[in-house]
RNA sequence: GAGUCUGUAGCUCAGCUGGAUAGAGCAACGGCCUUCUAAGCCGUGGGUCGGGGGUUCGAAUCCCUUCAGGCUCGCCA
């Protein structure tokens, strides 16, 4: 289904043209004096010069062409060239309808399956999920899940940090807390257990310790070195470690994404890169693009456009180890040989858009990845606390996410408590829906790239731009519709053309959801779907407090208005699924 | 030092591919519940868009400059 500033804008284009104007200046925006007109076309001004006319004449020529359009109950030229829209009734009903009946409620497919890579999460094995990896998580769930929409394939990855020198810290950590086990007995040669010798809380505590050790125990971290050496050169009794690790942590990591209601397609992780570094190393240099500096393999990436020199990729390091670049890059190699991506998404903090210049400019340069396909790093802000410094517990610490969504929910559920009553099971799982949608709702509220004060109070108040007003404004529809069926059958009217204002406004409102979301998807800006869902609220709030709909007398304006709230319902709901998060029945 | 991002109301943020009077939420103040969830609606006050210059009929938006802050700058991920 066409977008409906597409529609106004070709009526435009067909007015400019009989004038005799170029076509491109017939550009059609919203219009930002709502007072005044619905869209507005600013194109005389920009043509009074080419064509050396009064911007003025040239509106009114132009105004004069579209009187008797069936878009548009008002059409003027107003100094000094504006042309103001206000569209006709009848014609922005029938949008309504066919939206209703549209598959997708008129969202066209801009992709046809074509695949997408999101590399998102970045979760470390035998970590924790902590509050750095929210935004990621909540970011790409949310790209992945409009570019499905939009009709491409996204392929989700976690791409776990699985490889590191973290997995020798925990095997050394393991043998001083349990050196009877038998992965460190050098003369064992049966099979090894199938039960993982830690739980996963016990794992939780095995790393910070280790890492901390490492920090002031030399020998231990060269310890830790060499068992990350062995393992990595496939040693067998780390490897049956390393299964127990990846077994264990991942269960974990599945079970807290989840809560998140975060999703991956793939699990892989750098491990999986392993293989393709042998080849990928000797490839670049038989190339001739990878060289020696300074005792490490470095490939050129400076470009003739860039103002400076940037520094080179270093794909391996002096004493011989494969490092993160070179396991991103053979990451692409397996992505190239699996999936044939049309296009790739990394989601991560943005102190590494360095590195990701570097890797995907290595890619290009090598021709793993063809030239056309783009490479996209979304670099994301920091979530900070309300003192502007990056997010901590009250004492100072990482805060886990678990915690932090623990803390939501509590906070969601003592609020809900205040104002309404509701058993105690229900209660809960409703905060935990609408605690998600605070939390998810907050964060994508805000631009990725930038910083954002993560306030635990504001993000949960029911009141203002947050993710529970959604809600609560969807559970207000879903009561009515759900009163208005106890007494009546499914509804055969039409919307038929607004009454009043705020019903027109809600329309206008309602009319923007396609264009939203391919803008949204295309500049990667989940924040656009939230500011217009936002919108879309306050609109049907205000069109509710206006028109009482239950006791409507007029049986096809009841009808009308039925399907209205209906179609927004569809809207926000659909909107909010693409965002990451669900809507509860009541609240 | 170089690169890069940010600076908009008391606070948190939109707007930035140039358009009319710079918007929203919170906070403050004032109205509206015998009627569909008042977790709502309506209204009032609040701004040198960091500063300065330039381009343009028109600049928060583009260019230059300057100030302040964040981040990055070959062997961590």
């Amino acid at each position: 289904m066409k977008k409906i500033l597409d529609l106004i804008a070709a009526e435009m284009k067909s007015a400019f043209a009989a004038c005799g104007y170029e076509e491109s200046y017939a550009k059609v925006v919203l219009s930002n004096r709502p007072d005044l007109c619905e869209y507005q076309c600013n194109g005389a001004m920009a043509a009074a010069k080419a064509y050396k006319k009064k911007p003025i004449d040239i509106a009114n020529e132009v105004v004069e062409k579209l009187t008797g359009s069936q878009l548009f109950s008002e059409c003027s030229a107003v100094m000094p060239g504006f042309i103001n829209l206000r569209l006709d009734g009848q014609y922005l009903a029938d949008y309504m309808n066919r939206m209703q009946q549209a598959e997708k409620l008129g969202l066209e497919n801009l992709g046809c399956g074509e695949t997408i890579i999101v590399d998102y999460g970045g979760a470390n094995v035998a970590k924790p999920l902590h509050v750095g990896h929210l935004r990621s998580a909540v970011i790409g769930e949310s790209i992945k899940r409009m570019g499905n929409f939009l009709g491409y394939h996204m392929i989700g990855d976690v791409h776990l940090g699985d490889w590191g020198l973290q997995m020798g810290l925990i095997i050394e950590e393991l043998r001083d807390r349990k050196p009877e086990l038998v992965y460190f007995d050098e003369d064992y040669t049966g099979e090894y257990p199938t039960e993982p010798p830690f739980t996963i809380s016990e794992l939780e505590d095995i790393y910070p310790t280790a890492s901390g050790k490492a920090k002031e125990d030399e020998a231990f971290k060269e310890r830790a070195q060499t068992a990350t050496f062995k393992l990595q050169n496939g040693y067998a009794p780390f490897t049956a470690i390393w299964k127990h690790i990846m077994h264990v942590s991942l269960a974990d990591l599945k079970k807290n994404y989840g809560n998140l209601d975060v999703h991956f397609d793939l699990w892989k992780g750098e491990s999986d890169a392993e293989p393709y570094i042998p080849w990928l190393i000797q490839d670049l240099q038989d190339k001739g693009l990878a060289y020696e500096s300074q005792g490490a393999l470095v490939v050129d990436i400076t470009e003739p456009a860039d103002s400076k020199e940037l520094p080179p990729c270093i794909v391996r390091k002096s004493d011989g180890a494969a490092l993160y670049a070179t396991s991103d890059l053979g990451t692409i190699i397996e992505r190239e040989k699996e999936y044939q991506p049309v296009k790739y998404i990394y989601i991560t903090d943005k102190r590494q858009e360095l590195h990701f210049t570097q890797v995907f400019r290595v890619a290009k340069k090598a021709g793993y990845v063809k030239p056309e396909t783009p490479m996209i790093h979304i670099g994301f802000g920091t979530m900070n606390g309300k003192d502007g410094k990056p997010f901590k517990t009250r004492d100072g610490g990482v805060m886990r996410l678990e915690h932090l969504i623990a803390d939501i929910n509590e906070a969601v559920y003592d609020r809900i408590m205040e104002n309404r009553t509701m058993p105690e099971e229900e209660a809960r799982e409703t905060a935990r829906i609408v605690g998600l949608a605070a939390l998810k709702y907050g964060d994508l509220t805000n631009q990725a790239a930038k910083d954002y004060v993560f306030d635990l109070e504001r993000f949960i108040s029911f009141e203002g731009n947050t993710g529970p007003y959604i809600l609560y404004t969807i559970v207000r529809i879903k009561s009515i519709l759900a009163k208005y069926y106890e007494k009546h059958e499914a509804v055969k009217g039409q919307i038929i053309p607004a009454a009043g204002d705020s019903e027109k406004a809600l329309m206008l409102e309602a009319a923007k959801y396609n264009d939203v979301l391919e803008t949204a998807f295309a500049e990667t800006a989940p924040h656009k779907i939230c500011q217009y869902i936002f919108d879309l609220a306050n609109a049907f709030n205000s069109f509710y407090h206006d028109n009482k709909i239950l006791t409507e007398a007029d049986p096809a304006r009841q009808e009308s208005w039925i399907q209205l709230i209906t179609l927004v319902k569809d809207v926000l709901t659909t909107s909010i699924q693409v965002l990451g998060f669900d809507a509860p029945s009541r609240m």
